[in-house]
DNA sequence: GAAGTAACCTACTAGCAGTAAGATGGACTT
DNA sequence: AAGTCCATCTTACTGCTAGTAGGTTACTTC
């Protein structure tokens, strides 16, 4: 087949650094594509254009090259966000565009996004602690925000609401991408509304009677 | 060595029904100790007491074998939960009682948990669904508690509303799991809070959200 | 106690992660 | 222009694991 992907061209040298940007780059498709276990070392290098033991060299294990993957989306990520974030004039503002972002980024990352969400059977590898490093990221730059809009006393139950936040919009992120019409905009809306004001400011029948507890302070 | 784990018992032949939960609670076990990637088959049919081929005749492949694991985990949740809500007195309590339910399951079935939590390298694969499907019997629980105490009127908002609901419970779930001092009960009030009066509850300065500028240095 | 069958095993194949040891090409000197 | 150096890259392997073919054993039934 003179029409084969796989062009005869002459495999060209490569300085090391871009090779390990192409690597990560095929490595990233081929890890969302077929999922962390089903994807080969063999395929990775052969859609590369290069033989096995170069990956090994590059990345040290498959896992290694997984944890490169993971950080480059991570950093990419991180990298959205912030900017997002210091452009805010306020403080809610701030949580709202910062929101935006990450809806932003993981429809226009999938495969990122992909590498972020699955938790790839990875219990106990460091791959996991890299994974669970990209949400407490997240949950320290909620715990900011929050810092800044909430005075919360008790620190315990500050973590515990930033952990909410970032559990909530990452679950609302992966009903997005379900929905091609709900566009970042929308969903950032529905993610503060439900985040400020809660389920009551919605609900029809809960002014009856709560059960007291405590008031907050 | 006479203190070996191996007994050199007889091994005993079993009717199909009886070795298949023995497999599966053993499988379980060894998914949840090694992940789905680093856990062989051999392994699991050694502590067993078995040869492999005894497994696939069951189980048909390691997937099937994880995929019985994670049925049988959703099975639990859903009559744990189902039973809870069951005993309610009003559309709150329920609310109430399936998230406590929830959380007290999570604690006391770690391993279950743990298959259910982690989506294990299994894009594309039918075992995703299945987990996929859990969350999705999760969404219709809420779903349902939802209808009954918030006058949603639009269906896709609704929607977003249950996938919020869980995404923030099953982040808050694995949060506890780092604090051996928050019981289900506790956890229970702080979702029962955030969910109803959210964020804005507990705000000090949401409503007089000056522009203040946070300063590059 | 012979026959039938459900439960079980030994012994293999194929394919993948990971490695040892050597080949190649380009840059830089002289 | 020819020689030298070394980063880049390759071929050819090992060991381990998912999955299978075909035979064996113990329990039941008549």
């Amino acid at each position: 087949m003179s029409t084969t992907a796989k062009a005869p061209t002459r495999r060209k040298r490569m300085p090391r650094a871009e090779r390990e940007r192409q690597m990560i780059e095929v490595a990233e498709a081929v890890f969302a594509e077929r999922g962390y276990t089903a994807a080969s070392m063999d395929e990775i290098a052969e859609r590369v254009g290069v033989s096995k033991p170069m990956l090994y060299e590059y990345f040290h294990s498959k896992e290694g090259l997984l944890l490169a993957c993971i950080r480059q989306s991570r950093a990419a990520l991180r990298e959205v966000t912030e900017e997002a974030v210091a452009q805010a004039a306020s403080a809610e503002d701030a949580m709202r565009r910062g929101l935006r972002a990450f809806f932003v980024f993981i429809r226009e990352h999938r495969e990122a996004w992909s590498l972020l969400r699955h938790e790839m059977a990875l219990i106990g590898t460091s791959a996991a602690d890299e994974i669970e490093a990209t949400r407490q990221q997240q949950t320290d730059l909620i715990s900011n925000l929050l810092g800044a809009l909430v005075g919360e006393s008790d620190p315990i139950r500050a973590e515990a609401s930033a952990e909410f936040v970032v559990g909530a919009c990452e679950r609302l992120a992966i009903w997005c991408e379900r929905h091609e019409d709900i566009t970042p905009e929308i969903v950032t809306e529905y993610a503060m509304d439900l985040l400020w004001g809660g389920l009551a400011q919605r609900a029809t029948k809960i002014d009856t009677a709560r059960p007291e507890h405590h008031s907050p302070r």
